[in-house]
DNA sequence: ACCCAGGGTCATA
DNA sequence: TATGACCATGGG
């Protein structure tokens, strides 16, 4: 049954992996960067988010003691393009007073990844698929990232509950998938790209090449 | 004119 | 614990 499953997760991949090829979610980009992408990206189009970024890189303000001497009006206008621009100004405020606080990244990499994840929860602003993006694509922790694509999918595919914490999906992939930074990083993107690609209004329209693939894999 | 996007917090019952 | 309101821009 857990053996079933787990193949079911690792063949789901293959196909997306084959399908989509490589994504490189923040290939090029400073950890840091990649930690204020991850907290400006949430319920928001990943282009808005690149517009905010580029503001802030322009504008000087991609380190954590720039961002948290500046003005709430100076961070809030760069960060306009990316919606919530007020929620978003304070949310990065907290987050690079807490980096500060905690002797900035390099003393974080010391961390037990579960410490470091309730630390990170602990942050006004961060969530828990905000902490899990940071843990993952900043710091290379072995955490699966449970988004609302994740939850839709495999739930339509019969894999898991939709409903289920986030806490118990997550275990749910990372038993199934075993600790793999790079699998985790590209499945995460594989899901995205596979969401925005197939269509989005009709659950009948996830009776693609990933229902035939489960059917396969059920029987 | 809608709907959605690589969520999270807070108030309420 | 579990919903609902709220935050806000830009593209389809």
């Amino acid at each position: 049954m857990n053996g079933r499953r787990a193949n079911a997760f690792r063949r789901i991949y293959a196909l997306l992996d084959q399908a989509y090829g490589p994504q490189h979610w923040w290939p090029g980009d400073s950890t840091f960067e990649v930690q204020v992408g991850a907290i400006l990206t949430q319920n928001t189009a990943w282009t808005n988010v690149e517009r905010a970024l580029e503001n802030l890189r322009q504008n000087r303000l991609l380190s954590p003691r720039a961002i948290v001497s500046a003005s709430h009006a100076q961070l809030a206008e760069q960060l306009r393009p990316s919606g919530y621009y007020n929620v978003k100004a304070e949310r990065l405020r907290h987050y690079c007073q807490w980096l500060l606080e905690q002797g900035g990244e390099r003393a974080l990499h010391t961390a037990p990844t579960d410490q470091f994840r309730r630390n990170l929860l602990s942050v006004k602003g961060i969530g828990p698929e905000t902490a899990d993006d940071i843990l993952l694509c900043a710091f290379h922790r072995p955490v699966f990232v449970i988004d609302a694509y994740t939850r839709r999918i495999f739930s339509r595919l019969g894999l898991i509950d939709a409903k289920a914490n986030y806490e118990a999906l997550r275990r749910r992939f990372e038993e199934a998938l075993g600790d793999d930074v790079p699998l985790y990083n590209q499945y995460h993107a594989l899901i995205v790209r596979h969401a925005k690609t197939a269509c989005r209004t009709k659950p009948q329209c996830e009776a693609c090449a990933l229902r035939k693939l489960c059917k396969r894999v059920d029987s």
